[in-house]
DNA sequence: TGTACATCAGTGAACGCGCGTTCACTGATGTAC
DNA sequence: TGTACATCAGTGAACGCGCGTTCACTGATGTAC
């Protein structure tokens, strides 16, 4: 039977190898996972993989979840901060959502951002990850918009993703933050009839 | 000197190639488009791939360039005919754009919704062609919106790729025709304060 | 308390497969005389 | 017109590298007596 201390331990390697893993696939999408990466930024070798994890595929699945997860968490609480400071809901998540840091988050941010067209393709168990994070980024944006403007939660989550990967694109020298700029005006403009701080 | 024939023959050796590319491309992603495959698809041996391209980088930025071209073109030619139709540029550009087909074209459709997450990660002659498309869907948006509401351009453009992607990771049988009619009708409602046809 | 043994998370060498790339060769097509 | 030669698009075997996966082993930690 195994002991608090040994289980403990245990248990921490695997959240570790789980955060490299999150971290990869948001920097590299699920090409960019690689089993001995991430076990060496976990701080271990590869050979223990195995132990942790069935598969590489596995190791996706969860690593997918737990992005999706931490993801979300962190937009929802940057949000939080803006609304103390006096934002409506809407203007917290485009002006968060939106932001020049949130395009310049390497290895962290928005899933559905960072991996739509990957997860337009992958099997199973990673579709069912992906579908969630989908459906959790449009009931933010149905929570965010004012009341009897919900039925555009969808196409603001839309808008949102989709304005993220063209700044990532375009890049920051290359038109990114005033895509992102044009975006954010357009989002206010359309649902609260007002013009943004920035 | 090579002869007309000659120049003919490898001529269309290298625009089945490029074809095939584009299509594994866009329905793969970078990782889904394999030297031997395309080759095999454009009824060739892998042995023969250096003579037309001089690596498989070469190929993707190709591809990518030749992809972008023939994806926007067919968008505009089925605009076109919407328009022949009776409907307006931006309801033409919105039911087409987020049609059930376009979501289930394969290995067919805008670059920019199918390879968004590669492209944000991909290599210099990658970018170029990635942001040109970019630019191409903002343009198209641009001429599509009624006067004196093209500074929605980017937001219109975002929301149609990003929509565009979740249908994708939906599905069929996940919602994923729901969620583009949803953003068919919120983006007609919102720049021309209509209900959508279908 | 101390010693012998059991457990098990982690190690690192090795295997096999896929894939991009190379290269000597083939055979059809065109040219020279 | 017919024959010998040159060209070159395409072939297919082989190479090398990266990477997922396996496995015998290690060494630290805990248990039994």
């Amino acid at each position: 039977m195994p002991t608090d201390a040994r289980q403990h331990r245990r248990h921490q390697s695997h959240a570790r190898i789980l955060d490299a893993a999150a971290q990869a696939l948001l920097r590299g999408g699920v090409a960019g996972v690689g089993v001995a990466d991430v076990m060496r930024q976990a701080g271990l070798t590869h050979g223990g993989f195995y132990a942790h994890f069935a598969s590489r595929e596995a190791l996706l699945a969860a690593a997918l979840e737990h992005a999706g997860r931490q993801g979300m968490e962190r937009i929802r609480e940057r949000m939080r901060q803006r609304m103390a400071e006096g934002a409506t809901p809407l203007r917290a998540l485009v002006e968060e959502y939106l932001s020049d840091a949130h395009a310049c988050a390497d290895g962290a941010g928005c899933p559905v951002a960072a991996l739509a067209s990957d997860m337009t393709r992958c099997a199973d168990p990673l579709r069912d990850a992906s579908a969630r994070s989908v459906h959790a980024l449009v009931a933010l944006a149905r929570q965010a918009l004012p009341p009897g403007m919900q039925s555009g939660a969808a196409a603001v989550a839309a808008a949102l993703s989709g304005a993220l990967q063209m700044a990532r694109v375009l890049g920051q020298d290359g038109g990114g933050p005033a895509l992102l700029s044009d975006c954010r005006a357009a989002l206010l403009l359309q649902y609260e009839g007002a013009t943004p701080a920035s």
